[in-house]
DNA sequence: TTGGATGCAAAAGTTTTGCACGGTT
DNA sequence: AACCGTGCAAAACTTTTGCATCCAA
């Protein structure tokens, strides 16, 4: 997605175009997967933007609240993450070594779903599916070894 | 759970047995949900325990290191909660308006968990999965409510 | 008796907020 | 010009840690 095409999002959804707002979303697109907000801090540093962390935080409210990005908490971190809505449904593969998430667009939620309305009478608007396990490089190297933080 | 057992099962797991240990064990089964550290934390000093809450968090985090109990994170909050491990995989059904949070003990995913691993090589050892809607109360207090996506 | 558990206070980490200034429309 | 966005510093909030003391085994 190019700049310009998210200067025009940005204003189809009321909000001021700023080069911060286009930087945060560059890199929510680029990832394509949930990012935590001091990751996006310090990418939108090496693309020699200057910006604030409480900028990040502010511009990611604002884009949650417009929509235009989801936040996330998954186990095993205190962080929050998050990631730019394609207003695709999807699930995460989390690496319990290395911390890596990977995203999963198949679902096979859906006739769970109603099966669960009818026995409970809720109305389900929603679900969160995440998948923990190993990925190959961890699945191999370090077997139990899990590190408290890791960019990626 | 009877004191005594839970006295019995931090045993048999290598844990000493002490007051705060068997204290937020009664607290995590009778509660029978995810409760944050801080809500144990009071529930104790209701019992007339006195307790540090970095008791709370020392010792959740002892217990999960043995596996009774379970640290997740759920979406929209910035906090951890911990529930008592049954060994009987669950899933949870939250309810948007008054947060009830009800267990499920149906799982639908193993052979999607067997498919994931085949498609991405990892080694998948688990899985969240929470769902989230209206319970039939709030379903009929706010009638106006639509939900605002499809899910996929 | 001895090693682990606890209280307290302080630190560390994450997220939010107040206010003055700057940038977009 | 008006209003919203931003930087900075400080506060708020959650979780962890160092150390002296206490307690279960």
């Amino acid at each position: 997605m190019k700049k310009l095409d998210i200067r025009e999002e940005l204003k189809n959804n009321g909000m001021k175009s700023t080069k911060h707002r286009v930087a945060i979303l560059e890199i929510l697109i680029k990832n394509d997967q949930p990012v935590s907000a001091e990751n996006i801090f310090f990418d939108i540093q090496k693309m020699d933007v200057s910006i604030n962390l409480s900028t990040v935080y502010r511009n990611l409210e604002a884009l949650a609240e417009k929509g235009l990005v989801t936040k996330l908490s998954l186990s095993g971190d205190n962080r929050s993450v998050f990631e730019y809505n394609k207003m695709v449904h999807r699930h995460y593969l989390i690496c319990l070594g290395c911390k890596k998430i990977l995203a999963i667009e198949h679902c096979p939620i859906k006739s769970y779903e109603h099966q669960i309305e009818d026995e409970t009478d809720y109305e389900i608007v929603g679900h969160k599916l995440d998948l923990y396990g190993y990925c190959p490089k961890c699945k191999k190297n370090n077997p139990g070894y899990q590190p408290k933080n890791s960019q990626d």
